[in-house]
DNA sequence: TGGCTTATTCGATGATCGACGAACATCGAA
DNA sequence: TTCGATGTTCGTCGATCATCGAATAAGCCA
């Protein structure tokens, strides 16, 4: 049997893998879509201590992990850091245009 | 004045007073998607009874009470009947590019 | 080796969601 | 006015979700 929580094993999908909905349900939360917004504005990776918002660490662990489910951001572990950014290129060859419509939508009150 | 409820008393919000968060919640659920994505190759009215899908129509009412809520689509009644129609115009101009590319992402599977 | 930091996982809790059938409301027709 | 057709609302059920604190795993450093 497999030693159970193999910790910072990180998955990613293959843009293929990932459909629609789930994208749009990963999106649709003000968290997450706040992280993902944080994360395109920045241009490139992000620490993960760095992502500061009102929520405990384990919170901002589940909605990261739904992200990467989703292929919207991906992880890399460095020693015991690690660093958050956007899939953003080949979300957009999955998906055309539509990380962007949403983050141009995303601040217009 | 009299207040947007027809008779059977459907409320359609200002899209001013629609929130992105909404729309992407309405759309991220595979019956509503579908729904919506059948009205938009519609190109128009579509009757309520002939929106067919494998559910009952108490939650086909549910879902579409969820469109109307997020500005994505309005009911116009006549009589007993009930059209539905997209709001693509209105949602285009509080969303731009947003319900487009959406719909465009939906058929590649 | 033993701490220290960092992120994930576990377990629990309360809230929300999608689904259904039943009851209700509304309108046109008989 | 009674009947049938058409949608909506209500009440409920089981599943999923967001959230937290505690426990766990993994790597660095003294």
């Amino acid at each position: 049997m497999a030693p159970r929580g193999t910790s910072k094993g990180h998955e990613h999908p293959a843009l293929s893998e990932v459909d629609l909905v789930t994208v749009l349900s990963a999106l649709a939360e003000p968290t997450r879509l706040r992280i993902v917004g944080m994360l395109a504005e920045f241009e490139g990776e992000r620490a993960w201590k760095d992502i500061e918002l009102p929520i405990a660490q384990s919170t901002l662990s589940h909605h990261l992990k739904i992200l990467r489910n989703a292929g919207l951001v991906q992880n890399r572990t460095e020693g015991t850091r690690c660093f958050v950014s956007l899939r953003d290129h080949e979300i957009d060859g999955r998906f055309p245009g539509l990380l962007e419509a949403v983050l141009s939508c995303r601040d217009t009150p």
